[in-house]
DNA sequence: CGGAGTCTTTCAGCCAGTGAAAAGCCGGAT
DNA sequence: ATCCGGCTTTTCACTGGCTGAAAGACTCCG
């Protein structure tokens, strides 16, 4: 579970396929077969060998000039992860609404192990620079949604976080271990996160828990806006406002949105 | 080469781990372990062992009952797919603009082999209810996406589709090729497509092509109103409008939003 | 024309993956 | 309490798909 990057190439063909989806990352969205067998591990033969069926079933795809890419077919596979677009589906119209009442930057995220993923985000094109992506990472402790889930988290996972480094990112980041559990303690008590130029200086955001059905946090969602000026207390009503009406969707659930049958595949 | 589909559950390993994924669908986003392997076509004892390491690497996830669904590693690696995630990336600013000017439901597609592939959606709550997905397809020639994507795609594309029956979904569906063929020279002349009540009867839909670098026809946005009133003269400009702005963003191409670095993974 | 890089294909050996069957593990019915 | 049926997990020899290395083909340059 910890250190499994290293022994990534293993010797079951499984590890190996997944290895070779591995290499793929957001700055390297494009790889030629040489580049692909080096990036996953896995030897130039076997790597043409399995890119070739993953190319037949559409896991990948080859551009003109012959190189890999992530294919659609596996897109749409994974489109059918609940905590994925799953989780997205439920809570755009509200994210919309927040944005549009706002016009910042609206975001939706989910805990992956000790880190935040990005579901969601709605960027207002003269809103404030977030260098967040849709389906990338970010640490925990830093993030109004990152606070969110961390606060939420498991005992264990709070332990592990506060354990180990605490990166900093500006100079207000909370890298105390100590301080960031008062923090965590007051995320907790009002029912939402303030980061306040932790990650970028200029930016400050505002987070809310998503609870699930069976009342743990399954998601945060945040508002991202200018530091200077801005005022959490009144943002806080707003994304907590989302973040019910999404807790609404997911456990309620206006029924499925499309009858099925009429949908294929 | 040519017929491989028959024997889907291959004796290849790596036809086996799709398979496994292939079972999950819209309408089945948790799945047993035993129906797993018999969606799949897979050997129980298989599907335990190759599920067993999809969960490991996290493409697959068991929930509290020991189901398994789609993980969202996988969903992580999928979001790198340029047709995707990058295709969306590039656009939603541009349907965000659309779909606030109109609130109305607005979509974003691609085509995959002789269907469409639905990549974005924004749908208004209170606009034409629409059962597209984001992730889900749909037959190419009643839609106004799939129209776009029809008119502009290779002549063995829309052969094959002009050659196999055309399920009509309303009796305003163009189901006679003869008819389609004038209907698909009129969106190439226009530079859009109008769907009038051939899917829903009351939804209309107005879609044009965007455009990538080289200028092919990488994909089609559409915005769909409610059929009563609706005047596609006046719709086309802003879907347009918002198709030029895709393809702008996606060739020129405002440097990427992000510097790397800062993201992880 | 030749060399350096890539991609593709071949070959025989071997070990990871295989099915079948047995062993646990529930929860509901008797 | 006991049995039963369905599910998941594990074991065990066998076998055939996967393997690396190396040769062949292709492409792009100087």
């Amino acid at each position: 579970m910890t250190r499994r990057a290293e022994r990534d190439a293993g010797t079951s063909v499984t590890s190996k396929v997944l290895a070779l989806l591995e290499a793929f990352t957001p700055d390297a969205t494009d790889l030629s077969l040489s580049e692909l067998a080096r990036r996953s591990g896995v030897s130039l033969a076997t790597a043409h060998r399995r890119a070739a069926e993953l190319v037949e079933w559409g896991a990948l795809e080859r551009d003109a000039a012959g190189r890999y890419r992530v294919g659609l077919r596996l897109w749409e596979v994974a489109a059918l992860a609940p905590r994925g677009l799953g989780l997205r589906d439920a809570a755009m119209p509200f994210l919309e609404d927040l944005y549009e009442v706002t016009h910042e930057n609206v975001q939706l995220a989910v805990r992956e192990g000790l880190e935040v993923v990005f579901v969601e985000r709605i960027a207002g094109r003269d809103a404030v620079p977030v260098w967040t992506r849709v389906g990338g990472r970010f640490a925990l402790h830093a993030t109004g949604v990152g606070l969110v889930l961390l606060a939420n988290a498991p005992a264990a996972v709070q332990e592990e976080v506060l354990g180990s480094p605490l990166q900093s990112y500006t100079e207000k980041t909370v890298s105390d271990p100590v301080r960031l559990r008062r923090v965590l303690a007051e995320v907790r008590k009002l029912g939402y996160a303030v980061s306040d130029g932790q990650v970028t200086i200029d930016a400050l955001s505002v987070g809310a828990p998503v609870h699930a059905a069976d009342g743990s946090v399954a998601a945060a969602v945040s508002l991202v806006v200018r530091a200077d000026g801005a005022q959490p207390g009144s943002l806080a009503p707003l994304v907590m406002a989302a973040a019910r009406g999404i807790h609404r969707s997911l456990s309620g659930g206006a029924t499925r949105v499309f009858p099925s049958g009429r949908i294929r595949r």
